[in-house]
DNA sequence: CTATCTGCAAACCGTTTGCAGCGTT
DNA sequence: AACGCTGCAAACGGTTTGCAGATAG
């Protein structure tokens, strides 16, 4: 896949280094439609580069996030996945049940936002939107939650 | 107030204790109208029960939070907020500068939702907006960031 | 060869839990 | 008197930092 090559020569004209924990992550992080934990992305990535550590994850999360190729993807209990970035103004998409993620666009929140910078004097900076829902595959499995 | 005493009764009726700790919480709680990080409500509860410990602060606002009294509000950093509940169905507008909240209603968004439900084969089961701006207070602060 | 990156261990910070004593009812 | 609530201290889990050795360029 050319996008992952594209990642790494963003990365080096950055002035970082492209090194084998970080082509494993990126590699990952670019094929990957769920939104992932740096906890999955650990355990994943260590099955192509077997002597990663949970830092180096953390770290090389925090460039990709810094470059604009993953955003920060926010749980209601506080804790963060990531996700390639959206292309553009898109919102997400998430399953509840699985965490595959999809990005939407057209929302037309602008008559919206306009009108409540009017009724509230606030000047509106950004709005974050976010729908939660099951996926197809865990759509039966919801159904019949007896599974547990 | 007769919401604080509405709060009470509530939090009495479900078979808990009405304790200084918690009045001083709900007094805060009921009338503020800026999101409150458990810290800051610890801070600014002491001022009116000093003997107040953080960890009485975090089991209130649990209980408070179950009851639909007052709901957690998700940071961009991961750390909640505590903010007086919405009635109904509102969305939050929140000032990114001094955390200023309003809630407002109309957004219209169930057709968006069904398009997205229609194309992507997800059940939508929640959505989650929020528009981040400066309050009135704050645009002037921020045209001259200097403050510093 | 040099600067960057890595992994380990330890620090950190917000939050939760265990427990003995206190306060409400 | 009984039970729930409180505050302290300690545990906890996710995240960040300090550092010495490894590695890309």
């Amino acid at each position: 896949m050319a996008e992952i090559e594209r990642w790494l020569e963003l990365l080096e004209d950055k002035g970082g280094r492209i090194t084998g924990p970080r082509r494993a992550i990126v590699e990952l992080m670019v094929n990957s439609d769920h939104a992932l934990s740096p906890v999955d992305v650990f355990d994943q990535a260590r099955g192509k580069y077997p002597k990663m550590g949970l830092v180096t994850v953390y770290r090389t999360l925090e460039i990709l996030s810094e470059m604009g190729l993953v955003e920060r993807v926010h749980q209601s209990d506080g804790c963060h996945m990531y996700l390639r970035a959206a292309q553009g103004h898109e919102h997400l998409l998430i399953c509840s049940c699985c965490g595959k993620a999809a990005y939407f666009s057209g929302d037309d929140l602008g008559t919206l936002i306009e009108r409540i910078s009017r009724e509230s004097g606030f000047s509106v900076q950004s709005h974050w939107l976010q729908l939660q829902g099951l996926c197809q595959k865990c759509q039966p499995v919801k159904i019949h939650p007896s599974v547990s």
